[in-house]
DNA sequence: AATTGCGTGTGACAAATATCACACTTGGAG
DNA sequence: CTCCAAGTGTGATATTTGTCACACGCAATT
């Protein structure tokens, strides 16, 4: 654990003004995650607010049998929307995030959250803009899921997953299927689809995103 | 428009505390919709929180194709947590919001949300929850979508509805199938399952939740 | 009483997706 | 090089859900 100097941070963070960024720097721990490792667990008590600096966080959503559902990748820049909802347990919820790369979050400690509020307007517009961007992007997750066939969703996952990830994507159809609730041959047979519209290069662990 | 006591706004609102009722009374308009009023549409600006005082709100996501889909209920003593997100147009957000039957708000101009932020952290706390919420009643309706079929689906939108109207559901099937994504006919058969278990009885324009 | 419109019931069929079984390919480990 | 494990391809089949066609019943209106 170690601390990020102010300019660092809003480098990152381009919303916090040089006083907040002080306060943080200041307080707040900075704690290295591995591949790998759970950033949050369902049901936890949370005792920080956690701001991704580097690497990538995947957050996603277990089912009752285990299941997993990608829901969508903190980057550096962001923050972790339910860690800073902080004030009570999340109860039946059970997001997990998961550090897909080696990750490194500010956390603040919660005690500090007050204070940040009531003195570092800039602390509170980027908390509502947190919030109001990952709503967008979990009512989008709706959309896909109620609206949308299997080819499309696959399609909408791709093009995100290009977004964050790059064009080449180092991914199973196996991995894809779990993420979006499918199985592998279907995966399978709907990126020769796409690949047949030209939208994808696919290969072994690899598919190559030409949207 | 009028404004509301104090005391009013407590009652329902619990979180408040003397000073932000006092505010709020002081500064809101309260606006009366009549059933079928939109309180909210695709692409809007904000220009006030909106708290609900009485009455019912339906919040439903909208397809491509004009399709809905039933989110939750604001209730008296909720918020819209979309409302207060209101910085920033909610770019290709499509959520409605809809009376669905006389319904009293409390109508705050965006202008005073800084100053609620600083000065009152009742009004955070209450923001904060709001959120909250919001977000993992979301979440749950992803769960849904993404890991159930529609018999557990059809349940889980019977119970939620019950949980709001009471148990006598005054809903065609046409009403539940819209709401929920899926067919008439689909519905009405899943119904006679539930009515042989004996979760549900059936009546034309009138299901009786026994859950 | 007859008409009409809406809500509902039902069987047959279609489409989307999941599942199963098994073959094939490829790249690395031994 | 050979073998093995992981990843992929593919047809057959099952399941779930949606669609179509049409019948029926009930309640309000004339």
């Amino acid at each position: 654990m170690f601390s990020l100097e102010p300019k660092e941070l809003i480098k990152q963070f381009p919303l916090f003004d040089q006083e907040l960024a002080s306060f943080i720097s200041e307080e707040a721990e900075t704690k290295i995650f591995n591949q790998g490792d759970v950033l949050m667990r369902p049901g936890q008590f949370f005792k920080y607010a956690m701001l991704v600096v580097r690497g990538r966080v995947k957050l996603y959503r277990e089912g009752d049998e285990g299941e997993e559902f990608f829901m969508y990748y903190l980057e550096p820049g962001n923050a972790c929307a339910l860690s800073m909802l902080c004030m009570a347990r999340s109860q039946s919820s059970s997001i997990m995030a998961v550090a897909v790369e080696e990750t490194e979050v500010v956390m603040i400690p919660i005690q500090h959250m007050d204070n940040l509020m009531k003195n570092y307007p800039s602390w509170y517009h980027f908390v509502i803009e947190t919030y109001r961007s990952r709503f967008e992007e979990v009512l989008n997750v709706v959309d896909q899921i109620a609206f949308k066939n299997m080819d499309q969703r696959l399609e909408w996952y791709l093009k995100r997953q290009a977004d964050v990830m790059g064009p080449n994507l180092n991914l199973t159809h196996q991995q894809i299927a779990s993420d979006i609730n499918s199985s592998r041959e279907v995966v399978s047979r709907l990126l020769k689809k796409l690949e047949s519209n030209g939208t994808v290069e696919v290969e072994r662990n690899n598919i190559k995103w030409k949207g």
